[in-house]
DNA sequence: GATGAATGAGGGTTCATTCAT
DNA sequence: CATGAATGAACCCTCATTCAT
């Protein structure tokens, strides 16, 4: 995934044929090293020198296919859109969990940097502005959408929970965690989320791991989706 | 309330007399002047000139107190600290409130920058990302160590219930809209959360703003896990 | 008259037959596209790519044509040199008023452009600086060498007066007021000079426009010399 | 007057003593060097690179004094400017005379390319385009509004002539010869213009010496003001 | 102790020119 | 033959940092 000598060539002493950018596989090339030094460096300190070098080309070549910097990280950017898979289980402790489980299934080891960098990014470019808006909404808007409709359909949601914020608060979890504890968000983070705060609140006591102190029951037998 | 363009300390005139960096107040203008700065264009577009300008200082004048850009930064921030009122108010929920209007009436209105300038920053300078650690987990820390402390002793914490998660949970929501939404927290977004989500989670209903320990509705319907 | 963006040659639809640059026709677009731009933006600011654009083909094209960008503008000025009408009306005044609007009869809103392309780009290629000659010189040389000589004949140069400068000075008025005062030349600066500069150094007071040999007025006032 | 190793300090090997810009002579040490390149490789070929090499400074320095290539170009073009010495001689053949030399005195090698820079420059620089028409104006414009202006009161400009092109004529021929023929202009061009254009234009026989073919009076002794 | 000034090392962007198809 | 694509070398401008006063 990152650049280096994993290209294409396998062998890092020269690239024997300029494969052009208009091929597909080349420009993804180039997009997966500017995501890569993005998670690295961040927008600012990100240069076209250093995206040049990571992708064997060079800058001229970069600003033929872009116009700008700025817009050479929206377009890596658009082209790392999480997908979330919404399933109905039946049940909105398990659409979440399911929910939560692919959004993190394409996640790489750099996507916390990605973050931030699109946080820093949105401040100097409009474009990635509207970008971050629109990637860090759509999981919750996903969810909102047709989980929590389905959820209310079946009754799910006790009166006097805000549906929204329920649906909120297992993607602010976990974006807290990783933005600020530097944790890699895995699936026991998930479980200790969806087990130990959202299937109480939705009045299940839902077998939850991780309670400190709170004592779990037995049966933690969830069976996933998958 | 920073120190901005215009001459603070009251004489609009204009400050002549050099008023040399060991003076503390002299320091703190700097300071904030700084802070002003990372909240408007973050940690790596903050540029030395930027801030003698603002600060009305030469940049060999900061050399000579910081040894880098870094250090003035870190300095900056760490004078920032958030600080969180701890009262003991005899229910969770309401600690809980009280703690986040505490938190957010320290919150300027560039507080979202420095968010994000912390975490920009942090990629760069190791103290930078110890400050970030810091800052971001103490109001949790704070509020785990002595209001959960309190609530686990007066049994207000429902089995299967995660503790630490649960006090998380607010700071994680407002974090996000803050981040993301680019919205400004007020009241009304903390009284959701609290009375939202807080409160049924610990099998209160919530009551509406401030309302203490408002009893629940009866049609609760806390369906038994199973 | 130049190309233009628009689709030059009738059909509106865009060509999209390719047509050889050993066309002449197809050259001839290329070398007008030239002159345009040249006009302007000037040599230095004329690019490859400018060039291309304007004329619908690819810069790898224009180089299988022309070794060099110089060459191309070379080119390009080569073939718009301007054409003097020199006809023999029996009187200098009304030659030289004739060879003058002829001159500005071909003269296009752009070469003024032109002709500061032209002084620009000698710097750095001494082709266009003997282009830059030629061209400058050559209507004065061509005023010179025929309407000057039958001047002699008809003994119509008065004693005292440098011929060749008295050839020179309308060329030079109109030069001066179209680089320096960003005039466009127009038949009434060329009456003006003609008749308020030209015909009086002849001893001819001017007649207004056009008159020719308009009677002199009686009080020419000519002071003899010593 | 040019750079290379003439500059203070002598030799050749480097300069031990930084002298600041705010020194006048260092800055008109820049000054001179810009002057010297522009008229070397004009505007646009002018880099800011080369400024810095020849006036033995960096870029950055450069910078800290001038926010842009234009306006060092505007500042150092406008320290350049031509001093026109206008005296009252009784005569206006000698007044312009006078004017023409003074011109002339003041004039350097690298002038002419200097005249091309400033036409260059125009097009992009909208500062440097209003300096053109200043200062390729103010010779004639100094000219006509006092040398003109004794002249008609002593009645010298007989009628039918166009005063302001009376005046504008030995400008624009000076201006064509240097722009169009490469030529170094020196007294002989002056008294060629004086006395074989502007002489007989005001009905004085002048004892030009240029006249080709026409016969010169042999009692050329002009007297010149100094 | 405060400051005006200087600067090496980039940073984004462009250009004339050359390949490979 | 025409062209899409690639690129080394600049070019203008900026920044953190250091001197000399």
């Amino acid at each position: 995934m990152a650049s280096g000598a994993g290209g294409p060539g396998g062998q890092s002493a020269g690239r024997l044929r300029k494969v052009p950018l208009s091929n597909p596989d080349r420009r993804r090339e180039v997009l997966d090293a500017v995501l890569t030094l993005l998670a690295e460096v961040g927008y600012e300190r990100l240069t076209m020198d250093l995206v040049a070098q990571r992708a064997r080309a060079s800058k001229a070549t970069l600003y033929q296919r872009w116009p700008s910097k700025a817009q050479l990280v929206v377009d890596a950017l658009q082209e790392h859109q999480p997908v979330l898979a919404d399933q109905d289980t039946g049940c909105l402790v398990e659409d979440v969990r399911g929910l939560l489980r692919s959004w993190l299934a394409g996640w790489t080891r750099y996507d916390r940097g990605l973050l931030i960098a699109l946080l820093e990014g949105s401040r100097t470019d409009a474009e990635l502005a509207g970008l971050r808006r629109e990637r860090l909404r759509r999981p919750v808007r996903a969810a909102a959408e047709s989980a929590l409709a389905r959820a209310r359909r079946r009754g799910e949601i006790p009166a006097g929970v805000d549906g929204e914020l329920l649906l909120e608060m297992p993607f602010a979890l976990v974006l807290m965690h990783v933005l600020v504890q530097e944790e890699e968000p895995g699936p026991e983070l998930i479980d200790r989320i969806v087990d130990g705060a959202l299937a109480p609140l939705l009045g299940q006591s839902g077998g939850g791991r991780g309670g400190r102190g709170a004592d779990t029951s037995p049966d933690r037998t969830r069976t996933p989706p998958g």
